[in-house]
DNA sequence: ATATATTTGTCAAAAAATGACAAGTCTTAT
DNA sequence: ATAAGACTTGTCATTTTTTGACAAATATAT
């Protein structure tokens, strides 16, 4: 899946031949900023996923992956992060998760 | 540097044999929040980025991707993201760029 | 004990995200 | 042409999150 999530929200409404107003009916969400998270001008909010995998019949799981790397995949363009900085966020995520064994 | 950005900023300080309240004085904050900030319960501000670089006598450019790279790795943590869906949120990140070029 | 340094908790203010609605465009059918 | 439906855009109040500020507690050293 290489779009953003608002596109493949899109995506799954137009495979299922639902309106916005339709969709963001079941997704107790105004049509109008169904329409903003599709073009990216709002984001999607986590505490919807649930809903949204439900009404898609998917895996939360993987839905969750699809809207996780969405976000990073944001955050990785809006601050310029280049492939190699990534590789150095990777160490820093990997060296948080042994702070946290730490405390345990 | 396989530090948070809080640990960073401390290990600046203690290098220069500031206190908190000195430090947090030139940059124009509290040194009770700085604290907080240098034990990960606060993030630093990305609009201090420049008085830090002056003050530490850094490179602006590099003291960003110190900040990035830290954001980043913290997110990632959060989300649990592996490798793998790392390698798919940069492909998303890529994917975001190639938007770009098409509104030009 | 005193002084200094640091940490923690709290809360109001500032900033950002969200919900809601009105008004606009665009397309299609009649 | 216009009416209806689908979608987009702009705005603004509300909610949520982040930040600044201060007080108080703990810790460290003299």
């Amino acid at each position: 899946m290489k779009t953003t999530f608002g596109e493949y929200i899109r995506l799954l409404r137009n495979e299922n031949e639902l309106t916005l107003t339709q969709l963001a009916a079941k997704l107790n969400l105004d049509s109008a900023n169904l329409s903003k998270i599709e073009n990216g001008k709002r984001d999607f909010d986590e505490k919807r996923l649930p809903k949204l995998a439900k009404i898609f019949k998917l895996d939360l799981t993987e839905l969750r992956n699809e809207y996780v790397t969405d976000q990073i995949g944001k955050q990785i363009y809006e601050t310029n992060c280049t492939k190699q900085l990534l590789q150095v966020a990777e160490e820093k995520a990997e060296y948080r998760r042994t702070l946290k064994e730490k405390v345990i």
